[in-house]
Parts: C-alpha cells; structure tokens; sequence
DNA sequence: GCTAACTTGTGAATCAATTCACAAGCCCAA
DNA sequence: TTGGGCTTGTGAATTGATTCACAAGTTAGC
C-alpha cells in the first residue's frame, strides 16, 4: 500500500491522470491481479476501461492508511540512530511530527537537540498524559529497551517503531514495529552463501 | 533462522545444553511445529525424545547462513544514518567488518570517519577490484541511489542493504535489501487508523 | 530389559495467498 | 449507435505455507 502511494506521487508529478493496474504492477514488481485485488479490499476505485484516476486512488490510499492527518511522534533515546532518523529525508514530511525527544542519561538530558531539549525519560508517562503522542520510536540500547518499551506501553502509546535489535514484549493492543538491520545484514550473508543453490 | 540463533546465543550464554523446538517456538512467538519445519529444511540435527544441542544448532545455523566467516563491508554515504550504523551495537560483531568508506561529496572525501578516511565514490570501482568487498551498506540521498548503485553493481559486489527511501532495480544476480523507515512509520500509521476493525 | 515420558521429523490436512480467467463496464472512433 | 479495444472486479483454480497428528527414536527410572 505504501508502496503504492509512492509510485502514484510519482505518477502525479508527471501529471499523469489515469494508471493502470499493469502499470503499478510492473513498478511494484508484482502482477496485476495482485495490485486489483490489493486496492479492491478497501472499495472500487477503478473505472473499468480507464484504470485509476491517480489523484482520487492517493488520496483514498492515503485516508486509510491514516496520512491524512498530522502523527505526533516522540523519539525514545537521543543516540546516533535517533539523530539521524531525525533528519532522514523523508520520514517526517508525511504527517510525522517530533514533538519530544527522551533519554536516561543525566548528560543528555536537558541538551539542545534538533531543536528540542532532551528530556528526561522518567517524566515520560506524566508528559504523555497531557501531549497525548501518537508513536514512539524507540532507539535506546538493547539492554534497556524493554524496560523502556513498558514505560511507553504505560504511557498509553499504541503504537511503537523499535530500533533496538531484540524481540519485545507488549500487550496485543500495542503495535511494536521492530527494524532488526543485524538481521537484514545476516539474511544477505545468507543469500551471498547460498547464492547459486 | 537470525532469529532462533540469537535465542540460541541467549541459551548458551546460559550455558544449557539443549533446547527444544517447543521452547524455540514460545520465543519466537510461531509454534513447534513451525520451528521443526524451518529446521528440518536444512537437514536433522535434533535428537528425538531430547530436543537440540544448542552448540550443534547454533553452530549450524551459523554455516548455514555464511556466519563462519568474515564479510568486508563498504558504506557507501557518510552521513548521519551511515555513522549511525557503523555505531550501531551488535551490528558489526558477528563477522561483518567495515572496509571502507565513501561519499560523494567534496568536503567529506579525506576526512577521518571512525578509524577510516572517506574515499572518493568514484575510486569504488577501482579500490572493489582489489580489496573485493562483499557487501555495500548505501545510506546515500534518495535522488542519487540508484546512481550509486549502479556503481556499485558494476564494481562486482553482489549483496547491497539500501536506506535510501526508493525501489532500485539491480540485475538478479545482485540482492538487495531495502530498509525503508518511512514505510514502517506508514505501516504504524495504518494500524492505529483501522485498529479496533 | 522394560516402561513411561519426551521430542523429533514428516506425510496429510487445513488454511491462506496468489494467479487465472472472464463477465461487466468504459471510452473512442466511425 | 454500434463495435472494438481496454481495464476493472471477482469467483474459481492453483499454488504455497502452516498446522495437525503420529510413528519412530531417545532417555531415565526401576
């Protein structure tokens, strides 16, 4: 589905005004039926005949994928990996918005950074009742990061981007999002050994 | 198969003998069943009426997946994300070990980047013919990715993990993995948009 | 040696996802 | 207005993955 979005943004800045269901097939590397069956889960769309008028599909993707509106994200653990998706072109020009950085470490807390101040972790549960953010992501160092993540759960975030290369525990109502590169490395490892099998 | 190894290490660490897949199952959140099939792909290692050697399992998941030996890794765009994952706890210690490292951009090239001096992306080619690196980590912008990349490709290295936020097209021959942050934070965005459906 | 308690490995059955195939609808040209 | 060329939407068929279920093998206790 994203995915999708992002060829129709494509599609719509070359002011095209219609794609088929070939078409984003072939740019998604899938096939057709694939794409029509994708798209026909949430509605018809599509004029028979014509294809999908890009602007209308884009916008209907991105109302039920929730871009429609402004996301307030709050980056848990002020280390390298939390600065640089900070600036990641990108990732927060889509309705993400940082609206507090967190760590534990008595150094930090209370620098500048990206044009907040860090704050101290253990105020996040008082924060979060009143700025009510929507998403954490999570950059803190594997040790810590379940402890942590319970902290977010009890703040009442529901929904979590976690950076930390271990396998976390949360309730079911609670979307965790793990992005393991160790196991993105490995599975290339893998692929580079068994490559002509 | 990353995965059951990382909770193998855990229990080697722990210094038992033996797991079984029933155990392996509860960890990673799948069944017995399940954990049996992925393992009975590559052969039986287990004892019936025991369960695993965890020194056995591990050992031969770690051939399997071409973690016996050393890989030379390049990153390719010395920016916030590549010296975010040169950093990156755990990701370089299981046998993955940075090469060299390249950017594009005139200010950048000669300087010193975490005990390494950013060479000029142009020598790629060249410097790959002799020092063969095996895989490419590119954390170059999305604009000039598929550019690099295909530099890459031509200098011979056949395993590339991309941040750029982009779909790239390589020859079959060369496997990509694409870790695109933008889509996670989507994907977060569309479960807490259709959550109680 | 024998039994009881486990656990693997794997065919068979079930469940899910993908692909096929085509009727139905739309556009355009004549 | 009619016909030909496209393209969607969707049941049906196929393919693939997961789960079930159990024979076969192992260990430990007596």
């Amino acid at each position: 589905m994203s995915l999708y979005l992002r060829f129709l943004e494509d599609f719509e800045q070359r002011g095209l005004e219609t794609i088929s269901s070939d078409e984003l097939a072939r740019r998604g590397g899938t096939t057709s039926a694939q794409v029509r069956k994708d798209l026909s889960f949430f509605g018809s769309f599509g004029k028979r005949g014509l294809g999908y008028s890009v602007a209308e599909l884009s916008s209907r993707i991105r109302e039920i994928m929730g871009l429609a509106r402004e996301w307030r994200v709050i980056i848990v653990g002020a280390g390298k990996i939390g600065a640089a998706l900070a600036q990641y072109r990108g990732f927060f020009q889509r309705g993400f918005h940082i609206t507090a950085v967190y760590d534990s470490s008595p150094e930090k807390i209370g620098r500048a950074w990206d044009s907040h101040t860090i704050r101290d972790v253990r105020d996040l549960e008082r924060d979060a009742a009143s700025e009510l953010p929507d998403i954490a992501v999570l950059t803190v160092p594997a040790g810590s990061a379940q402890r942590t993540l319970d902290r977010i759960v009890k703040s009442g975030i529901k929904a979590v981007l976690n950076f930390a290369p271990v396998q976390l525990q949360a309730p079911a109502d609670v979307t965790v999002k793990t992005v393991n590169m160790a196991m993105e490395l490995e599975s290339l490892s893998f692929a580079l050994t068994n490559r002509d099998s």
